[in-house]
DNA sequence: CAGTATCCCTCAAGATACTG
DNA sequence: CAGTATCTTGAGGGATACTG
């Protein structure tokens, strides 16, 4: 299960994830996801989506292998969305997602909802890329080798 | 220069990056511009997108704080586009993109262009959110406090 | 070369009604 | 509640012609 069907034939990683994830809704249905949302209303309620678009992305995530259906625990007769393992590995760019949400596109002191570590109730600290030495990696340290 | 006019006024991080780049076409421009490319016409070669779209996106991103328009270096009396400091700092955001691609949408031994740490030739390291103690942290590990 | 101006078309998205 | 079905709208996007 390391390739989902029906993704983009494109080289390039950023372009498939891209033409995936890179719409107006989906990465806020993970988002949702992340946040224990698991029922087909609630996410509707939380994102004000149209009912028809919230089905269609959410058969695209499972056919993805992003979200996985389960029957519901409570006895109800219906089913759950849960985050598979592919879904849980978006963590990191969710994460940079909202860091740089924070970072740049709130005036300061404007008030955001924030991510908290719950050990510690800090909150995350930012995520950087780090050379193999540990040394934070900035963008010119790094080149992109396209496939021969 | 913290918050660009014009954003949505999402509470949350993530909605509000998202609605800022979260379409087909915004991302990869940004990608393409931390692989150097500055001018209309390349970026539109290497997109394959209309020039009225690119026009726009660029237009978007300038306003934005994320691209800069510059005269170009060469005698040109045309111009060149380049990251600002915001549009630097989205490198850890387009890494996590690339990354999860690279794991999740790609079968294995199927060829994918790749980044390079310059001073090492070695693949970049996975980016991963860490604890303040250092240790990785998962999604688990977290919890969006709302605002007040 | 670096865009702008049009025209056109498809599909994303909203609204609403309906079904198990 | 959890969707599906249908209709309509508008924005996103492609192609082409035009301008400085």
């Amino acid at each position: 299960m390391t390739k989902p069907a029906h993704t983009s034939n494109e080289p390039c990683p950023v372009a498939r994830a891209s033409s995936l994830i890179g719409d107006r809704w989906t990465l806020l249905i993970v988002r949702d996801a992340f946040d224990g949302v698991r029922r087909f209303s609630d996410f509707q309620r939380s994102l004000g989506v149209a009912r028809n678009i919230l089905s269609d992305r959410l058969r695209r995530l499972v056919d993805a292998g992003i979200l996985a259906v389960q029957p519901a625990r409570e006895g109800g007769a219906y089913q759950e969305y849960v985050l598979t393992e592919a879904g849980e590995d978006l963590f990191p760019l969710v994460l940079a997602l909202r860091q740089w949400g924070e970072r740049q596109l709130f005036s300061p002191g404007e008030a955001h909802s924030e991510l908290i570590e719950t050990a510690t109730g800090e909150p995350v600290a930012p995520m950087l890329p780090r050379a193999r030495d540990g040394k934070v990696l900035m963008a010119h340290d790094a080149t992109v080798r396209k496939l021969a």
